[in-house]
DNA sequence: TTGATATGATACAAAAAGGTATCATGTCAA
DNA sequence: TTGACATGATACCTTTTTGTATCATATCAA
């Protein structure tokens, strides 16, 4: 139930792979829209776009001879989530409070 | 100024050094502890710790002859920033209070 | 001092990542 | 139908990653 994370984590390894990201961000995008804006082949591209959808991160559809490549940020969101645990400790006034409503409502 | 996420990406991409990050997340340890709590030599652990503390993910200060490993949450802060861009795709309601309030407020 | 312990450092090997080049296949447009 | 175009698929190469094995060094404790 609980999604593995692993390779939406290994997606997001790789800059270029974060780049794409944020490309689709802004609009949907074939595979040669995205090579164009890379300095390396469109084999490579098509490498990474894969990794993408493995993780995940994105959705790809077929539209006549082109594949539509899709951002799907929900992927991303069981990676802020893993994230998130480690919030306790960014600060310690928070984590003061946390500790008071801890102490109110001891549900642990 | 804007600091380079790529080691710190890097070292997330890793299912161990995620779980070391966990265990630092309970109580600082020394190299032999964290092996303790792995199938693989403490050679190998070492080198993930050593990858953890070029993405600054944790911090290492030496005592005695011992190494103590702590975690460095912080260094977590511009992965989750980065994330947080995508936040707008997630929750169209959530987008449109945003919208409701930077029209409110518009301090960018 | 001396032996045990904690770590550092290096060489090595297997596997994965990241890239290129090349050719096949499916689809559009005339 | 036919040529151009978008993509799929595969082979291949280089570099990085991930792990082991081994030995050196520093420190603690008796």
């Amino acid at each position: 139930m609980t999604p593995d994370l692993q390779p939406a984590f290994r997606a997001l390894a790789d800059p270029t792979r974060r780049d794409i990201l944020r490309l689709l961000g802004d609009r949907d995008m074939t595979i040669a829209e995205v090579s164009d804006q890379f300095d390396m082949t469109r084999a490579a591209v098509k490498k990474h776009l894969v990794m993408l959808s493995d993780g995940g991160l994105i959705t790809v559809r077929a539209e006549g001879r082109e594949r539509i490549n899709s951002l799907n940020a929900q992927a991303l969101r069981p990676v802020m989530d893993w994230l998130g645990w480690f919030d306790r400790f960014w600060d310690t006034r928070l984590d003061a409070l946390k500790s008071v409503i801890e102490q109110e409502t001891p549900d642990d």
